[in-house]
DNA sequence: TTCGGCACTTAGGACTATCATG
DNA sequence: CATGATAGTCCTAAGTGCCGAA
């Protein structure tokens, strides 16, 4: 059955090649044996992976490690249950939990250094070696971590189901009316939903669709609120309503809060603002030549620089301590070139003598004295009193004041960076072609205001003009301006906490939301797409399928004199290797040139395709998906629902999977370990949005020092034991010899030099007590102890090292404190082990952690709303999870659900 | 259909304040 | 009370995606 698969009718292709719009028949057939579908996956390993095709069904491997699970499940998409509908089992698998062979793998490249603080730079650069060569060298360790229960969870979410069913089983229908009636058919089973009802008209119309749910959802609610006192489920609703009014009142009184995700109607999507008052931009300080002595250095001669080009040196030499850029070639040769512009034009240097120096070569030039000024300075600042640095705040604050709001529709909104960049060194990220330019400075005839037409334009500063004072209603921006290197747009806009930015940010999650309803049928689709026969066609499923899948971004084209990074879209030949029967291996560098590697498998299909897209004649440097472009891709998803693109797949994959997550949580424990659960979903979706950040400079340091720290522990763990003995003898047999030998990797050596090292440890302490009193004696005119003083005090570093040194001769513990008893060494023994647990965990914490961000996703991809749902539903504090300025950004969601809220 | 222009969100790293810890 | 680790904030680069003109 197997070589059936292909029922669809097959256009003869004219030339045969891969290149063309359909796909041979014999291609694909080939691609069948090549890739043989029945591949076997042992079981034991294998997490299931692509979701099966329904059309696959025939084929026994995918199939065959999925085994009974899928059968027995139900979708959970809306978080009612009702049996899934038709095919599509598996739509709805959570996708943390699918797919990721390695989830949290690292390519065998990073494997070996893990200690060296230079790793992720070297990541980062593109593997030279072929794709072949990396399946293979990976073949060795395909690590298989985080094996997700998928069994008991359906069973516990079943369960919970039930349980919650039966709690509220009036509140379920109550709810279910109203949900029907704001609008969200978030009940209606998948299958009634499949119908593609809104295609054809949603198509053009995004603009007023997509603003549907938030124009419309509030006004639901607020008509709801008065007939529903009785219900319980609105009595939530009704109390906000109470609630709002009286804030109202008050809120006219004093500050005014708009409460804007309540206000039905209210934007139509293109006009942002109706007037529209703000200060400008703040422009960065005049350069300040450094003092005559601080001299730029040309072949071993101190010589002067115009101002101008002083001030570029000053760029470099300030940096002098981040390798990172002063290390790169691109980067200095950019800046040298550079900067000989700015010599060529200005005259170059001068000698102590007036003499012309022309400085030619960057490996000549040393910028230590200014590094050095630089570095002087800075701990010149650091070193201020604590009071003055306060003024100097509180001064820079009043001076600012002006600047930091604005009048929005007549309310008072945070501005963002309304500080204009100063000019530097242009810092690409990873191989950009650019990086070390000099970013000249901003002058006000670059300078574009937005504003209203009757506010007062700010003034530019004295002898300059803007360059253009705009009244576009319809952009959220005060001032622009294009910066000199790649031309790229700089705006001034508002704060993350102002309503605007947090209307676009409910709209996005409610996008998101609203994908939810879609998704089945997408998935679906794409699903039969995998298998068209045209090109362009399989091309765009399977992209869909990645970008669905593994939360891959949209890739769009880049130009050459950008960092050669890629998305979905524009994934290159060498950054998939496939390694059959179908496990696929993602090697690139994604945004900002940080690396995505992943070992997945996926659908049978899906490897057959991304097989043919490889086809010959591509090789290194050929679009795998040449036949397909964002905005083709896009389009197309709008036919599904209005505003939706490849982006919302991230935000929604993101904030199911968290919301999956929390529900599943049991609302136990200290706060600290809710803290803890919540953040380590959060972890989960930070993986599978591959958010990093670059390992600490000193993590490696810090872990040996844990686990240091953890071998004392049990080091003392085994000197109690043989404490017990030291107090009665009999334990010896009672809990037999094994019980006290010391563990193997503390060999004698070890305990010597721990030993050593405590002795050291309390030495150093003693002797810092000593000086610190002594200053203080001094410091009261009184004084000084001796050092006689110091050295009895000594004296009981000495008596541990004699004690350690009788125990190693003996080959005995003497028992300590008072009283000792087999019972309380044995209690001691035991809050050992804990502490060492304890540290266990906090050490995998860390290492698991070290590079991956979970601020992003946090920021940007999981619904604040689910965050306060759980917060209220497990009486956690949201201060736990959202920091002050996450508090405000956040606002809306704090304040406008309650605890029955869903994704 | 492609391309450049434009406006907006998403992103990691540098810098800074705060907290824990010894 | 210093000191180092961690959390929070600031900064700006790097994406996405839309639009209209060629």
């Amino acid at each position: 059955m197997s070589s059936s698969d292909d029922d669809t009718p097959l256009v003869k292709a004219k030339t045969g090649a891969v290149s063309q719009d359909r796909i041979p028949k014999a291609l694909d057939k080939a691609m069948d044996k090549q890739a043989p579908s029945n591949g076997h996956v042992e079981p034991g390993i294998s997490i299931r992976m692509g979701p099966v095709d329904k059309m696959d069904v025939d084929e026994p491997a995918t199939n065959g490690n999925t085994n009974g699970k899928r059968k027995a499940r139900v979708s959970t998409t809306n978080g009612k249950t009702y049996k899934d509908a038709s095919n599509s089992e598996d739509d709805d698998k959570p996708l943390s939990k699918r797919r990721r062979t390695s989830q949290q793998a690292k390519p065998p490249k990073d494997d070996s250094s893990s200690e060296l603080s230079d790793v992720p730079l070297k990541a980062r650069t593109l593997p030279k070696a072929s794709a072949e060569q990396i399946g293979q060298s990976s073949d060795s360790d395909t690590p298989l971590t985080t094996k997700l229960l998928r069994k008991k969870e359906s069973i516990e979410k079943a369960a919970d189901k039930e349980a919650k069913a039966i709690r509220g089983k009036e509140k379920a229908t109550a709810k279910r009316k109203s949900k029907i009636a704001s609008d969200s058919d978030d009940d209606i089973p998948l299958a009634k939903k499949k119908a593609p009802v809104k295609k054809g008209k949603q198509v053009k119309k995004e603009e007023s669709d997509s603003d549907a749910p938030l124009a419309k959802k509030p006004a639901a609610k607020k008509a709801k609120a008065k007939p529903v006192v009785t219900t319980p489920a609105k009595k939530g609703k009704g109390k906000v309503k109470a609630e709002q009014t009286e804030e109202d009142r008050l809120a006219e009184e004093e500050e005014e809060e708009y409460r804007w995700w309540e206000d039905a109607g209210k934007s139509d999507g293109t006009k942002k603002w109706d007037t529209l008052e703000h200060a400008g931009v703040v422009f960065p300080p005049e350069y300040e030549p450094m003092p005559k002595h601080v001299k730029f250095i040309y072949d071993g001669v101190p010589v002067t620089l115009h101002p101008e080009a002083e001030e570029i040196a000053s760029f470099y030499g300030s940096m002098l301590n981040s390798a990172h850029n002063v290390e790169n070639p691109t980067f200095n040769k950019n800046f040298f070139e550079d900067f000989t512009t700015v010599l060529d034009k200005t005259g170059h240097a001068k000698d102590k003598d007036g003499k012309t120096v022309k400085i030619k070569t960057f490996e000549k030039c040393d910028f230590k004295p200014i590094f050095e000024w630089f570095e002087s300075e800075r701990a010149k600042k650091k070193a201020l009193p604590a009071a003055e640095k306060k003024a100097l705040k509180a001064e820079k604050e009043t001076e600012e004041a002006a600047f930091m709001h604005c009048m929005w529709d007549g309310r008072k909104q945070k501005v963002g960076n309304f500080r204009v960049e100063p000019p530097s060194l242009f810092r690409g990220r990873g191989e950009h072609p650019k990086t070390g330019r000099v970013k000249k400075r901003v002058t006000p005839e670059q300078i574009t205001i937005n504003i209203g037409e009757k506010a007062k334009v700010p003034e530019p500063p004295a002898g300059h003009r803007w360059k253009e004072i705009k009244h576009d209603h319809e952009g959220t921006w005060l001032a622009m301006w294009q910066e000199n290197i790649n031309g790229a747009y700089k705006y001034v806009m508002l704060a993350a906490n102002s309503d605007i930015k947090g209307q676009s940010d409910f709209k996005k999650f409610e996008k998101a939301r609203e994908l939810k309803k879609h998704i089945d049928h997408i998935r679906k689709d794409y699903r039969k797409e995998l298998k068209s026969e045209k090109m362009v066609d399989r091309q765009r499923a399977t992209a869909i399928y990645l970008i669905d899948q593994f939360a891959l971004r949209a890739g769009n084209e880049k130009g050459e004199d950008e960092a050669d990074t890629v998305g979905c879209c524009s994934l290159k030949f060498q950054h998939v290797t496939l390694k059959p029967p179908n496990t696929v291996i993602f090697d690139f560098l994604g945004k900002d040139s940080i690396r995505f590697y992943d070992e997945v498998e996926v659908d049978q299909q899906v490897f057959k395709n991304l097989k043919i897209f490889k086809k010959e004649p591509k090789t290194t440097g050929d679009d795998i998906f040449d036949r397909l472009t964002t905005s083709a891709l896009n389009k197309h998803l709008t036919n599904y629902m209005a505003g939706l693109t490849a982006k919302v797949f991230r935000t929604y994959n993101a904030s199911y999977t968290m919301a999956r997550l929390l529900k599943e949580m049991k609302a136990k424990g200290t706060i600290q370990e809710k803290v803890k659960a919540y953040n380590d979903a959060n972890r989960e979706v930070a993986i599978l949005c591959n958010h990093k950040r670059t390992v600490a400079a000193g993590h490696a340091g810090s872990m040996e020092k844990m686990i240091e720290k953890i071998n004392g522990l049990r080091y003392q763990v085994w000197r109690t034991k043989m404490m017990m003995i030291d107090v009665d003898t009999k334990v010896k047999k009672k809990k037999g010899a094994e019980y006290f030998e010391r563990p193997e990797d503390l060999d004698t050596e070890w305990m010597k030099q721990h030993q050593e090292a405590e002795v050291e440890e309390l030495r150093q302490k003693i002797t810092k007590k000593f000086e610190k009193d002594n200053e203080k004696l001094a410091a009261e005119n009184e004084k000084e102890m001796k050092p006689k003083e110091l050295q009895e005090r000594l004296e009981k570093a000495t008596e541990l090292a004699d004690k350690y040194k009788k125990e190693n001769k003996t080959g005995k513990v003497e028992a300590e404190g008072k009283g000792p008893t087999v019972d309380k060494l044995e209690t001691a023994v035991e809050k050992l082990n804990q502490r060492i647990e304890n540290m266990k965990i906090q050490m995998e914490d860390k290492e698991g952690n070290k590079e991956v961000a979970l601020g992003t996703s946090k920021i940007n991809y999981i619904d604040p709303r689910l965050t306060v749902v759980f917060s209220k539903k497990f009486d956690v504090p949201i201060e736990k999870f959202f920091s002050k300025t996450l508090r405000e950004k956040f606002d809306w969601a704090i304040k406008s659900v309650d605890e029955d809220w869903e994704f």
